[in-house]
DNA sequence: GCAAATTAATGATTTATTCAAG
DNA sequence: CTTGAATAAATCATTAATTTGC
């Protein structure tokens, strides 16, 4: 059985901002502040570059879709460099794994679209004569 | 700047390493070459101001990701400005995207801050549920 | 002003990823 | 689990910009 069914216990520790929820849920890494420039508390939290580090290494490693305790031993190790709740992490590897299906759907439909080969057509002169795909075109 | 920039200390020899002459070497555009002697053979594609300002304007108009037509397309409109292979055009967009995107992810950086506050939100209930630690993540 | 020396840009290659088809 | 398709990241290599001493 689904084990990691990730029924996400995270997010009723806190008071969650179900506000925020909305907006298309895109940005994963939580660009800059609201303010200005002065140190204005964040209301949301934003990774340091070594808890990003740590959060991609992880995810390349083939850490897809942590278990309630890795999030938990995730939270502990970037508690050291920041501030962080494991809703935060939660919601990146949630994010970032969306992200990633995006990129690659996104890609696919624009390859699709023509079924072409792309760089191979570029290692060799496309002008050589072998490619009828050569002239044309506009 | 450029404290990891690439120490040649041979770069005073004249040495032309191009034992490939896989680009024709015709004459393609050089910017502005000693006016005595004939084109000197240039190793690598160096756009026109033209070409770049068609590519610049093809780019900010929203094509990041050119397919293999749309290559061959944007490279014949280009040789009317000079010799050019679709293979140039395909390198100038994947170094231009992910040099845009350098840039982009290094003003992020640049500007994200680092939050001392630390909060334990988590202390108590993150670890209960008999949860073992311990677990290797990966 | 002018080239040699140096630095910054950028074209071209290589390496590591991604999702998902088989 | 392995591999196909196609990058994007990282790196290498060459060119242009510029600095520098004369």
């Amino acid at each position: 059985m689904g084990y990691s069914k990730t029924i996400n216990i995270f997010h009723t520790e806190v008071g969650v901002k179900s506000l925020q929820g909305r907006s298309g849920g895109d940005d994963c890494y939580n660009g800059h502040q609201p303010s200005s420039a002065a140190s204005q508390p964040s209301s949301r939290w934003n990774p340091t570059p070594e808890q990003l580090r740590v959060l991609d290494e992880l995810f390349g490693h083939g850490l897809k879709t942590p278990t309630a305790q890795q999030i938990l031993q995730v939270t502990a190790r970037l508690r050291h460099f920041g501030k962080i709740e494991g809703k935060n992490v939660f919601y990146w590897f949630q994010n970032h794994r969306a992200r990633e299906r995006q990129k690659r759907r996104r890609e696919l439909m624009s390859m699709r679209q023509y079924h072409s080969k792309e760089q191979q057509l570029w290692s060799n002169k496309e002008s050589a004569g072998g490619i009828g795909l050569g002239t044309v075109l506009y």
